[in-house]
DNA sequence: TATGAATGAGATTTCATTCAT
DNA sequence: TATGAATGAAATCTCATTCAT
C-alpha cells in the first residue's frame, strides 16, 4: 500500500522516468485490483489511481486489460514457484517433511490470500486466460516433485502405504488448504467460525497435517 | 416504486402470462448466468433473453439486480438444504452413514456445478451480499447435525476417535469435495487431469472417503 | 438544422417519447455528420449533440455506430431510387429523354452534395460496408433500366448508334456529374474555379448532357 | 521545437541511419497510409511500423501530422506533373495528340490509385488542407497548357470544334478517367462490373478517348 | 401487470503529441 | 540526431435503472 520512496532527483514536470519500478508497482497494484474484484470487476481506473499513474500508461506498458491481467497471473505463479523451491526436505524423515509441505502451503495460502483469490477468478472464468495463453499452460509446479520423492523415499522405508499418487496427495493438501481461504465469508457465516488468516491458524494447519499423515499411513493388517 | 393504475385504453393487448412461472423462469435463468459469470459480469439483458423477457420486467418482478442475485443464492441454498435432508442415515452403522454423507455431498457438488460456482462467487465477493441479507446469514444445513449424530454414535461405539469437531469434519468433506469442481480449470491444466464432473468421479469420490474414515477411526496405541 | 417542433403536450421531465421521429432526426444528423466527416471522423457524440439526444439513445435506436452508418448508406440510396422513378420519361423523344436523364442527375448531385459525400465515403473505405451488408448489395437503380429503354428506342428510331450499352452511358453520366462535386475543391483551387452548386451549373450541365449526346449520335458514314 | 545540444554521454549508441533515407521511406509508407485510410484513420504509429521507426521520430522530422500529410500531398502532385511533362504531343496531329493525353491520364490514375485516393480524400475534407498551405494552392498543373495548345492547334485546322474550353476538356477527361478508380466499388457492386485496375481498361479507356474526341469535333451542317 | 423508451455513469482503448535525455 | 516514456483528450460502447403509459 505505502507508496514506493522515490529517489528525487531533478524536480521533474513529467513522471519519474523509472519505468522498471513503474512497471513492478502497476503489477501489485493490479494484483490487488484483480483478486480483490476479480478480472471484470476490476477497474483500469483504479488501479491506476493506486499507482499515481494513468490508464494510458498502463496500456502503454501492458497493451490491454486482458494482457496486464495475465502478467499478473505470471507472477503470482512465478512467486508461489520460488517460494516451493526453498523447501529443504531432503535431510527430513518422510512424515516431517510431509508435515513441513503442508504446512508451508497452507501458510502461502493464509499469506497470500492474493494468489488464492486470482487462481479462484481464473477458475470461475473457466480457465479462459490460460487456456489461451501458452505461458501459462506451462507453469510447473516443483512441489508436486518434492512432494514425489518424500513420498517415494517414506514407501521405501514402508512408512508410507504403497498406494499413493502424488497428485492425488498434493490435491488433497490444497483442497483442505485454500478451503480455509476460498470459503471463509459463506463458510465463516454458516456456521459461525472465523477463517482464513483470522482463524485458528495453527489448529486448522495441525488438523490438516494430521488427515494428511494418517492417509498415507500403512493400514494396519487386521 | 408506486405502481399507476392503468388507464385503460384500447383493449389491453399485453400479454396475460402467469406471473409465478415468469418469476420462476427468471430465477433459472439468473442462477445459470450468476454461475457463469459471476455478480458482475452477468448482465441483465443476459437473462432477460435467456426468458423472452425485457430487463424491464426483471427489475419489476425482482426490483434490482442485487435482489435478483439474493433470490438466486437464496432458492440454490434451499435445494442443498432439501436434498440434505433425504438423506437416512439412522440405520447405517457409523462409518457406511459417513461414507454415504461423503458420497452424496461428493455428488452433489459434482451434479450441481452452479451451486458450487455460486458459493465460489459469494466468497469472492467477501460475502457482501450473505452480510446484507439476514435471510442468507441464517441458512441452516441439517448436514452438520446429521453428521454430528452419526459422529456421536461412532464414538459412543468406539469406532471413532473422541477428539473431532463435526464441523471441522464437514469442512473436510466439503473443502476434498469441492476442490474438484472448484479449481478445476486451472489444476487440471497444470497437471493433465481431468477433473469435476468430467474426471473420475468414483476414484476420486473413494479417496475423499477413504480420508475422511482413515482420519475418523481411533489413533492406535503404540 | 432547425429542430423540430415538438407538439408539446404535458410538460414531462423525460425525453418527447416520440421514436419515430427521434429515429429520424437522428438519421439526419447522422447523414450530416458522416457526410461532413467521414466514418472515422464522425463523431456519436456530434450526432447526438444534433439531435439534443445522447450517444447512449443513438446506440439504444442502431446498436452501434457501424448500423448507424448502414442505415443512412440504405437510406440515402433509397432516396435517390425513389427520386428516379419520379422521372417521367416515356413520351419524350429520345434525345430529349437522355437531356432529361442527365440534367436529373446532375441536379440531383449538385442539390444532394451528402449522398455524394457518403458514395465517395463508402468507395475510399474500399466498399467495406456494402460488402457486408446484403440489403446494400442489392439496391437497385430504376435508372438503368430507364437509361436502356430509352437507349433501345433511339437506336430503333435510328437516332442513336447500335454500339452502346446502357451502363457504360450512365457511368460516363454519373461520371461527368460527379466529378464537380466530388473534386470541387481540389479542381477549383488548381483551376480557379467556382465548382459544384455555386459553379455555373446550367453550363455544365448543358455541357454534359451535349458530350452523352454527341456520343450516342450514330457515327456519319464518311 | 528547440533541439537540445546532446550532452554526450556513454558513447553514444543511437543509430546513425542517414536522415534523407528515413525521411523518404516514411513518406512513401505515409502516402500508403494516407491513401489506404484517409487523413483521420491513418494512425502515426501504422506509418511508423511499415517504416521500424516510431511515431516520436516522424514528429521530429515533419513536425506534426497535419505537415507530414502536406508532405504527402506535395510530393504526388509533383510526381504527375513531372510524369505530364513527359508527354511529346508536339509531333502528332492533334486527334492523336487527344487520344494519347485521354490515355495517358487514364493509366496514370488506374496506375497511381494513391494518388487518386489523397485528392479524393483532400476533396473529402473540404480541401482543407490546401486552402491553408500555398504551397499546395500553386501547384500548376501542364497538361492543361498542353491541351490548350492542342486544342488550338485543332481548331486552327478546322478539325475541332471552337467554341470548347481547354479546362471544360480536362475536367471530362479527369471525370470520365478517375470514376473508373474513385467509384469502382459502389458502382462495380450495384451493377456487377470489375472496375478500376481489374476492369476492362483497354476498352473502358478507348470509350473515354471516343467520348471526348467525338465531343471535340465540329458539329456538321445540317 | 408489463414494457418500450430513455438516461447517466462508467469502462476500455486509441492516439497525436511532448519531453528529457 | 533520435527515442522511450508519458500524458490528456476524446471516442465508442455497456449497462442497470427509471419513467410514463
Amino acid at each position: 500500500m505505502a507508496l514506493q520512496v522515490r529517489s528525487s532527483r531533478s524536480a521533474s514536470m513529467r513522471k519519474p522516468k523509472e519505468p522498471e519500478a513503474n512497471r513492478s508497482r502497476i503489477l501489485s497494484a493490479a494484483t490487488a485490483e484483480f483478486a480483490a474484484r476479480g478480472y471484470k470487476g476490476a477497474s483500469m481506473d483504479a488501479i491506476a489511481a493506486r499507482t499515481s499513474t494513468t490508464r494510458a500508461l498502463i496500456n502503454y506498458y501492458f497493451g490491454s486489460k486482458e494482457r496486464l491481467y495475465l502478467a499478473v497471473l505470471e507472477r503470482v505463479y512465478a512467486e508461489i514457484r520460488d517460494a516451493e523451491r526453498g523447501l529443504a526436505l531432503d535431510h527430513l524423515p518422510p512424515a516431517d517433511a510431509i508435515r513441513r509441505i503442508v504446512e508451508f502451503t497452507y501458510d502461502y495460502y493464509v499469506g497470500h490470500e492474493s494468489f488464492v483469490r486470482l487462481v479462484v477468478a481464473e477458475n470461475q472464468a473457466k480457465g479462459r486466460h490460460m487456456k489461451r495463453f501458452p505461458s501459462l499452460r506451462t507453469v510447473n509446479r516443483p512441489i508436486v516433485d518434492m512432494l514425489g520423492a518424500v513420498i517415494a523415499r517414506g514407501q521405501a522405508e514402508g512408512v508410507f502405504r504403497p498406494d499413493v499418487d502424488p497428485i492425488d496427495v498434493h490435491m488433497a493438501i490444497a483442497a483442505l488448504g485454500m478451503f480455509n481461504v476460498t470459503n471463509q465469508y459463506t463458510f465463516g457465516t454458516l456456521f459461525q467460525r472465523e477463517m482464513g488468516s483470522k482463524g485458528d491458524v495453527p489448529r486448522r494447519r495441525r488438523i490438516v497435517a494430521d488427515v494428511i499423515l494418517r492417509w498415507l499411513e500403512p493400514v494396519p493388517a487386521v
